[in-house]
DNA sequence: CAAACGATCATCT
DNA sequence: GATGATCGTTTGG
């Protein structure tokens, strides 16, 4: 059963502006690029089903967190229907409550670098691998455990942009395929574009 | 101001 | 054994 790219698409374009919630602060979500699972050679899932990747191949509002470089987490949301392996990367935010927690956690970072790009924003928010496959809760009329992750997701306001993703190398980073980085138009809180690296020769 | 680079380890081949 | 959906610092113009 192929993804529905498009149900993929509005459903990453519809996180923009919501409110993502973790262990006290709070993010309003500026950024963020949609994968498409197995059919998407930039995804994680592109190669089929891992120990890693598993909680994409789960039902959606899961998240999945992943740990890389050494030293960052980076978090998506599972969308679409359940195996199709899609998933948003919940790319930058700002933070919008908890900001003195945020800060605790970002050490000398500046107001508007506390969530802004995927290892910060996950940094910010309290994530990580102890939070890989946890469910993304609702925003619902009684207060949840403190440690839940909640998505409250709200009318989008004002226009979007799109590009490539970010960092992402081959055929995937194609902007003109895969135009799958959705932004905020004029959004201060926005990741600055870096495009994917060829990667270093290691000899001559 | 922009470009280069080192950090540091889970995961996959 | 190589690589990475990155970031912060350093280096150079």
């Amino acid at each position: 059963m192929p993804i529905d790219v498009p149900l993929l698409l509005d459903q990453t374009r519809a996180l923009l502006g919501a409110r993502l919630s973790h262990a006290g602060v709070t993010v309003r979500i500026t950024e963020v690029e949609a994968y498409a699972g197995e059919t998407d050679p930039g995804s994680h899932a592109f190669r089929g089903r891992t120990n890693r990747n598993a909680v994409m191949f789960g039902p959606p509002r899961h998240l999945y967190v992943y740990f890389t470089y050494g030293m960052h987490h980076c978090a998506n949301i599972v969308l679409s229907q359940d195996g199709s392996a899609a998933a948003a990367l919940i790319r930058s935010g700002e933070v919008v409550d908890g900001v003195h927690l945020a800060r605790q956690r970002r050490g000398s970072a500046v107001d508007r670098d506390l969530a802004r790009g995927p290892a910060r924003l996950t940094q910010a928010l309290g994530l990580t691998l102890a939070d890989n496959g946890v469910p993304v809760l609702s925003a619902l009329p009684k207060p949840v455990d403190e440690d839940a992750v909640v998505l409250h997701e709200v009318a989008p306001a004002g226009a979007l942009e799109s590009g490539p993703r970010v960092g992402v190398r081959g055929p995937g980073g194609d902007g003109a395929l895969f135009p799958w980085r959705f932004w905020l138009a004029g959004d201060p809180f926005v990741s600055v574009y870096r495009p994917a690296a060829p990667r270093p020769r290691s000899g001559t």
